[in-house]
DNA sequence: CCCATGTTTAACCTATTGGTTGAAAGTTGG
DNA sequence: CCAACTTTCAACCAATAGGTTAAACATGGG
């Protein structure tokens, strides 16, 4: 599993965030992402290689071919810690649970 | 305002992220945040300022001493743009416990 | 079998990052 | 005033990041 070191490195680049937000609409061919970025499919296929890193995409080749598919799971960390400060006095676990017995009650995925 | 990419970077670094984990507990003067790190105090101040960019935290300087802030606002915008992606608006309480024992396994608070 | 297409690799460049040490600057107590 | 304390600055260094171009690799179609 993908560091937060790499997590939050991966998301610190526009560009990789730009990537992630066209993922998010569907899969995508390499060349694809590349196409509405002003810069080399070289830098497009690194910034890919970030990204995969970081467990915040997967790729698949097929044919020729290689898509590349969001992978929400790696951003759950970096959410989750993050929320330990937005939202809670401090890291609490009671605190926590509590908060959200109440307001997921069905929540289990 | 700090952008996403300057509070993403200052978050990839683990020194940093504890950092603001101590400053979860309490404010404290640099020296003081210097401490359990086995790293210069200048380096130590480095930290400081690119936290300080990145709005994470504020430093008001009283007498000699610099004292740090937690300014947890400053996450409400990376916070937003994770949850653009709807996948994990809701927590999973599995995810954070498994985080939590990872990331914090002497902590209990 | 060729050739075009899709993607990565290699070599290179520059800027930035994260660390060091030592000196300097501001502040306070005795 | 002076010495001690707190913090930053300056210069330096090695490693990494993000980009380039050109070549190489991989695959599918005619």
């Amino acid at each position: 599993m993908a560091s937060l070191d790499t997590v939050f490195a991966a998301l610190s680049d526009p560009t990789r965030r730009a990537i992630l937000q066209m993922l998010l609409e569907d899969d995508m061919a390499v060349t694809d992402v590349a196409e509405p970025f002003e810069m080399s499919l070289a830098a497009i296929s690194k910034h890919l290689t970030v990204l995969t890193s970081a467990g915040l995409i997967s790729q698949e080749k097929r044919g020729r071919v290689k898509w590349c598919k969001l992978e929400p799971d790696a951003l759950r960390d970096a959410s989750i810690w993050m929320q330990s400060f937005g939202q809670f006095e401090a890291v609490n676990l009671d605190a926590f649970e509590a908060f959200l017995a109440k307001e997921l009650p069905e929540e289990n995925a």
